[in-house]
RNA sequence: GCGGAAUUGGUGAAGUGGUUAACACGCCGGAUUGUGGCUCCGGUAUGCGUGGGUUCGAUCCCCACAUUUCGCC
């Protein structure tokens, strides 16, 4: 079903939007954080627990999906929500990420790009059609357009090309969406130079899409201004009254800078993949449970956090989980990171209610960053 | 009591008469942005049981002692 997006307010002092859509009889508020379960799953975690932190889209992933169990599995389950009992929206990203982190460039082709199969060696084409008729099978309620996805440091000459293909891809792609129920969003590249993304934007936006991605960011080491820059030069040609989506966006500040920059959407992999490895986001930084120092610290990650975790345990029990390489220590770490961020996302929306986000992005640098305030 | 073997970091261990004592685990840090989940990158023995000796030089050779262990009585 398609969600129709209002927005509610634009802030007075940035480019920042709070917006609304309905799914489901449920009312979802932007700028929203989307948690990643690739494979059909937020990993550890149920939906029940999900929905509980407040989250609203989630992602899945095509390439995933397609080669395990099959498009057409979860086609017979009854699509992605009832193969996964999750019922809120979920978006399904196309594969393109897959281009830029499993191919080489000798295997972009015009007509798709040649994958080796991870799981058995097998060598796959996937193509504009083919990605759109797996998500129009998964049956998900945000399809993403095919594109590739180049590192933000490639050649103007090469994005440009790349560019170039990722459109005519993008046309192939909506040519081939047959699902009437599921929103296709098209893909904005260009690095960080402002005419190569004004190019792909305004030549993206005349194919008339349900909303707009910002690719091709945070791939790179490229610096935060750079990205921040990628981010403006986007959404400026972007329309007004559709979504706009910074994907793979998930570092705290990133989020509100895009935001800052009219983005209303992101996801990340980071919460639930630092979780595995022991991090935990926090207002004051980044903590790695596994330090020594937490051994015998018996106090919540964070005594202001409402989430399950931080109300009933302490870091000295997470720290032991995670030095035991017990699974529940990634899940309680899951659930407060996930929780942070969408908490994050509850401010930022404050923020814009009351004009004052500059001054909330000010306060978190300041919390967030300490001595290092300004360098980052 | 007699005879043999062993003794290298927190652990399991490799090693050689001559610059920085291998490797693994552990431990201590760090990384991670549209996820090929248990990955990657650093650091971690001023020291080779103790005391003597041989030698230009010894963890490596010799002697004694200690500890552990095996066998015999």
């Amino acid at each position: 079903m398609k969600l129709d997006f209002k927005i509610k307010k634009e802030e007075k002092n940035t480019k920042a939007r709070w917006g609304e859509f309905n799914f489901n009889g449920k009312v979802y508020e932007t700028p929203m954080f989307m948690p990643v379960g690739t494979q059909a799953t937020v990993k550890t975690l149920s939906p029940e627990e999900i929905k509980e932190m407040g989250a609203g889209i989630i992602l899945s992933n095509t390439y995933h999906l397609w080669l395990r169990p099959g498009e057409d599995i979860v086609s017979r389950a009854g699509g992605l929500h009832q193969f996964m009992n999750y019922d809120g929206p979920i978006l399904t990203d196309s594969g393109g990420f897959q281009v830029f982190s499993l191919a080489k460039p000798s295997d972009i082709s015009e007509e798709g790009v040649v994958f080796k199969n991870h799981l058995n060696g097998d060598k796959l084409l996937l193509t504009p059609e083919k990605s759109i008729e797996i998500q129009n099978k998964l049956d998900s309620d945000i399809a993403m357009s095919f594109d590739e996805c180049p590192p933000a440091s490639a050649s103007y000459t090469y994005l440009k090309e790349s560019i170039e293909r990722t459109l005519r891809w993008a046309k192939r792609g909506k040519m081939a969406h047959k699902n009437k129920n599921q929103m296709l969003f098209g893909i904005v590249q260009g690095g960080y130079y402002e005419d190569l993304r004004k190019f792909s934007a305004t030549e993206t936006v005349k194919l008339d899409f349900d909303g707009y991605s910002i690719g091709g960011v945070a791939n790179d080491h490229e610096s935060k201004e750079d990205m921040y820059k990628a981010f403006l030069y986007s959404t400026k040609y972007l329309p007004k009254e559709k979504l706009r989506y910074a994907m793979g966006i998930g570092e705290p500040i990133d989020i509100i800078e895009g935001v800052i920059r009219g983005v209303d959407l992101f996801d990340c992999v980071s919460p639930t993949r630092l979780a595995r490895h022991g991090h935990a986001f926090t207002k004051y930084g980044k903590i790695n449970l596994k330090n020594a120092k937490y051994k015998e610290d018996f106090t919540p990650i964070s005594k202001d956090c409402d989430c399950y975790t931080c109300k009933s345990f302490t870091k000295a029990y997470i720290k032991h989980l995670i030095n035991a390489d017990e699974s529940f220590g990634a899940r309680l770490l899951s659930i407060h990171n996930i929780r942070f961020l969408i908490s994050l996302t509850e401010e930022i929306r404050e923020a814009i209610q009351s004009d004052s986000l500059k001054e909330y992005r000010e306060c978190f640098l300041k919390n967030y960053y300490g001595d290092h305030y300004g360098k980052k």
